[in-house]
DNA sequence: CAATAGATTATGCGATCACAAAAACAAGAG
DNA sequence: CTCTTGTTTTTGTGATCGCATAATCTATTG
């Protein structure tokens, strides 16, 4: 496909299916496309994806092995259910791991970066206040990934990575069922005063802000949100 | 192989082969077997391992998910080589998540728990002063999980295992670089300093102490292994 | 109608094959 | 001897096949 081009200037390197079906199912996931309890049967994924089974039981094995597919008896892979109990749990790992990356993103934060920070959190504040749940939760992950990427630890990144790969597919879902309430999540908009204290340079009262921030909708959630 | 048992008693259910072989390679890694930089390639392994490709492919897919190998840009996987700057951030990381689970851990721990874990700590130091690397190493881990599975929250578990998994090949590795001078590592024996703490329900202080555990040695490799 | 037994289908798992790209090796030219 | 070129082998990748078990459907019987 992308060999003998007659001149040089060759294209994207074409990602191997089993890639591809990787980032396919992931992004299918954390859009909360899919059902918890929901089967992910090999064959029928490939029959709909148009491959072959292989490329789909190698992505389905990564993303059980990073626990965002649990594994049946028989070897079924199924999306788990969201009980309180894990959601609590997740919820609270999280709220080690993501303040602690914020402290440590205010040494690794540049001009250019606290400026693409505003913009993202504006767009945020703007997409709660269109009520575009889609547009609000895509921003708040690039709002809050932008700060942990910047931490500039590839290990912390990774763990809070998987810890969203467990808890995303289901904040859609939990968003749909008080769609008319949006404003209950607006209320908890600590997003531009956490860029605040990074361009102050006070990583530690950012990431009390977002702890705070995590905490908030965790009892937001709690409250409102419809498990199992 | 288990199928019709003349009488019922069947044993144990057995696990699909690229579960075998996953264990078998997170063992060999995990015990230094396999040096950094080592390519690990699916024909050879699975002529090894007396089986086909399939199986051992979707081990090594399912390792480099969690990091434990890196993949070239052909697809190759190689077991990362350790520099000072991977490990840094290792072990930063580490003292995140592993102190939390020990302060959270007091509250998980009963009666019986304890006791385990002083037999535990006691063979350690018995490991240590018998310089059996490979005996320490192994309680080590023994001791370490003991508590971060007492501390009830499988997320957190689950994350100390991803790091534990990329940092645990070069243990091994490291120390059979002072072989004769181990009881530079003996010097930091907290273990039963901590479990003292946890069993006055002391949490702080064992937390405290893990973190400074992880610290001395972090600063003991750096001073005293080879990297890269 | 309900329940169970049998058949049919779906599905996980592993082996083998085919293909292309990359790596390793060998041979020949300077 | 060294560099290059051509060949052979290795290796990742994906598809197809076969087997065994699990799940689902069907039909027969009480």
């Amino acid at each position: 496909m992308t060999s003998q081009t007659p001149f040089g200037l060759d294209p994207i390197a074409s990602q191997p299916l089993h890639e591809q079906v990787y980032e396919r199912l992931r992004h299918a996931l954390m859009s909360g496309q899919i059902a918890p309890g929901r089967k992910l049967t090999s064959r029928k994924l490939a029959a709909e994806l148009g491959t072959s089974d292989m490329p789909v039981r190698s992505a389905l094995m990564r993303l059980q092995a990073l626990h965002a597919l649990d594994q049946l008896a028989n070897g079924s892979m199924i999306l788990p259910a969201m009980t309180r109990a894990r959601f609590s749990d997740l919820m609270t790992t999280r709220l080690i791991c993501e303040p602690a990356a914020t402290q440590r993103a205010v040494d690794g934060l540049d001009r250019a970066g606290l400026v693409k920070l505003r913009q993202v959190a504006m767009a945020l504040t703007a997409a709660a206040e269109d009520q575009d749940i889609d547009a609000y939760l895509l921003h708040n992950h690039d709002f809050k990934f932008s700060i942990y990427t910047a931490c500039g630890s590839p290990s912390l990144l990774f763990l809070i990575e998987t810890l969203w790969l467990q808890v995303g597919p289901f904040l859609r879902q939990f968003s749909g069922q008080f769609d008319n309430d949006l404003r209950g999540i607006l209320a908890l908009d600590y997003h531009d005063e956490i860029v605040k204290r990074l361009e102050e340079g006070d990583g530690e009262a950012a990431a009390a802000l977002l702890a705070r921030d995590i905490r908030e909708g965790y009892d937001f959630l709690m409250r409102n949100g419809q498990f199992e």
